[in-house]
DNA sequence: CACTATTGTGTACGTTTGTACACTCACAGT
DNA sequence: ACTGTGAGTGTACAAACGTACACAATAGTG
């Protein structure tokens, strides 16, 4: 089948599907780079892309119908690595001051290192292309419901009705999306105002949770 | 000086000034509808605008340099205007609560009767345009400080300490405008939706609130 | 080994864009 | 009443855009 040229046999022949795979890479690593100097994703165009990827203009339909599905890519991109990190940081947490800790960080950690990708997704959220709002929209929600999942899982704020946990969670997912932007305007080479900002973003997560942890469903319109 | 024509003179006949900021309106009304279409700001043309406008593209420069300058009036007016209402419904409320309502009240009736010039603020908030992006975020600034400082006034969470006052207004506000993409994007003819989606707004901001009141600054940093 | 499918190139065309320049015309201050 | 200023028009042009089409090169398949 498609078993027999592995990777030892033809050393530095790339494989047709390898090839391909690298220049649309290349192709996405473009459109975030243009990204990167300021330019928003809906303004790019094709031959834009392309040119910063190295290549003639009309390579960009190999890969791609138009720069909406190239933009879709990305937002898969971030959206499965940043569940799966995400979720990773909440397996084996004690406490629940431990848990927001190290999900802090995590996500601090993921949004400087691919700053770009973040740009992106922060940027198109409520940005120019109706098909990429509404992927990024289905995203959170995704993410959202994970989180309320885990926090069934760990038994933390059980008396919550199910309906009023989604809302703490959209409350928390809300406040680290609006925490990003803050993170990627930040001046690198300043330290201090990074802690301060970072203290303060973990003080507003801490704050909702201590809400919740006092919310009392009321019985009485329901 | 220039008191001599009076309105009552010149009936109809309007003055120049005032047949200016006729046609500047027009073309600040011509921007915001063609982003009603799903089109991005960034993306708009100055031609493009002219010509919703009904004029022709060179007059566009008569009123403004480029088309960051138009969208720098259209995040003022927004601004300016939210603030005045916000501090007015927070001028008369007798328990938070009551605030709370009021303010959420007031602030769903202009987003919805503004509908288009704050799917322009929530778009660019973080979109194209550094230069729009750092005015709305200035914008965002002030008001969380008038929020701050009206809380003062009311003398609700003296306990707190003015950092951790602006962290929870700071909050509020994030969750504020989080809230406008999701009143815009509601299908109009669904009042059961949109009461539901406003009671989840007003609980997440009572959440919030409840949180800050049990919120126990640590001595122990400081 | 010959054939075919696919990746990337080159050229080309019709639109749209931002902006420059020279105009017209009506209002406003002298 | 005269004149200058400024809002809006018309024409023009170079640049960039999306995309169509034909072609070149080469990896995968029989």
């Amino acid at each position: 089948m498609t078993q027999s040229p592995t990777a030892a046999d033809r050393k530095d022949k790339l494989t047709r599907t390898e090839r391909k795979d690298i220049t649309r890479n290349s192709l996405l690593q473009a459109a975030l780079a243009l990204m990167g100097e300021g330019r928003s994703f809906t303004s790019l165009g094709i031959r834009e892309i392309a040119r910063e990827a190295g290549m003639v203009p009309n390579a960009f339909y190999r890969h791609f119908r138009n720069t909406d599905e190239l933009g879709l890519e990305l937002v898969e991109e971030v959206g499965v690595t940043l569940r799966r990190l995400l979720r990773e940081a909440r397996q084996s947490g004690v406490t629940e001051v431990d848990i927001v800790r190290r999900s802090v960080k995590v996500y601090h950690q993921y949004v400087v290192e691919n700053r770009l990708l973040f740009l992106f997704v922060s940027s198109e959220r409520s940005g120019g292309s109706r098909i990429l709002r509404l992927a990024i929209r289905n995203e959170v929600s995704h993410f959202t419901n994970e989180m309320a999942q885990d926090f069934r899982r760990l038994g933390v704020y059980k008396e919550l009705a199910t309906a009023n946990l989604q809302m703490v969670c959209s409350l928390i997912v809300t406040t680290m999306l609006a925490a990003a932007p803050e993170i990627l305007d930040l001046p690198p080479d300043q330290p201090m105002l990074e802690d301060e900002m970072m203290e303060n973003f973990v003080k507003q997560l801490q704050l909702v949770l201590l809400g919740a942890s006092y919310w009392k469903d009321k019985p009485r319109t329901e």
